[in-house]
DNA sequence: CCCTGATTCGC
DNA sequence: GCGAATCAGG
């Protein structure tokens, strides 16, 4: 692949809109993120300074950017051009249709016996700061299905397996672990006395 | 370990 | 000019 004309201006838009090297690169195919990077330095865009600045530290830790100020991320960045990923095009919002099953049933709440349900967060001792997050986590969650998970989204289940909502945070998981940020904290409970149990 | 961008240097 | 390898940081 070589950088044409398009490629270049997708490079720039898409680098302008702080995506990532590794991202440009995916959604221009054919280069790897070092491609890009290097790319971009050669078009002289390494850093959104515009002038000035002319690099006068031989090697010093440019300091992360003031993202701050900017937009946290512009979530999917409208794009016009179709995906060819595998989009499993979910029924976006679980509306209750007509047929919207009673939500609370006068019959006292069932569960659906076998697994034990996730290590929600029950009358337990976990930091209250901690269930906050995750509840607020919860409302941002990617709301993924089975299918969708990876190797690195946040596997933790959320609401009721026998019913139409239930799905995975998807959030991004920690390295490692299995679940985000948030449900990592909840998840891996600080252990107290639980000691005993050798094998 | 995953990721990020930055730099180098043979091609 | 290009980009893999490497570096440096999170």
């Amino acid at each position: 692949m070589s950088w044409t004309d398009e490629r270049v201006e997708l490079l720039k838009k898409m680098w302008g809109e702080g995506q990532s090297a590794s991202q440009i690169a995916k959604e221009l195919g054919g280069v790897t993120r070092n491609a890009v990077i290097g790319k971009v330095h050669r078009l002289g865009l390494s850093n959104r300074n515009s002038g000035s600045a002319k690099a006068a530290e031989p090697k010093e830790k440019p300091a992360a950017a003031p993202a701050a100020a900017a937009a946290p991320k512009p979530a999917a960045a409208p794009k016009p051009k179709p995906q060819p990923k595998t989009e499993p095009a979910r029924p976006a919002a679980a509306q209750p249709s007509a047929d919207a099953k009673p939500a609370t049933p006068a019959r006292r709440q069932i569960i659906p016996a076998g697994q034990p349900l996730p290590p929600q967060p029950s009358a337990n001792e976990i930091s209250p700061e901690a269930l906050a997050k995750v509840n607020e986590v919860e409302k941002k969650a990617k709301k993924l299905g089975l299918m969708e998970l990876t190797e690195r989204t946040c596997k933790w289940p959320v609401g009721d397996p026998a019913t139409e909502d239930f799905w995975f945070c998807g959030l991004p998981a920690q390295q490692g672990k299995p679940y985000c940020e948030a449900h990592v904290g909840v998840a891996f409970q600080p252990m107290s006395s639980r000691r005993d149990r050798r094998r």
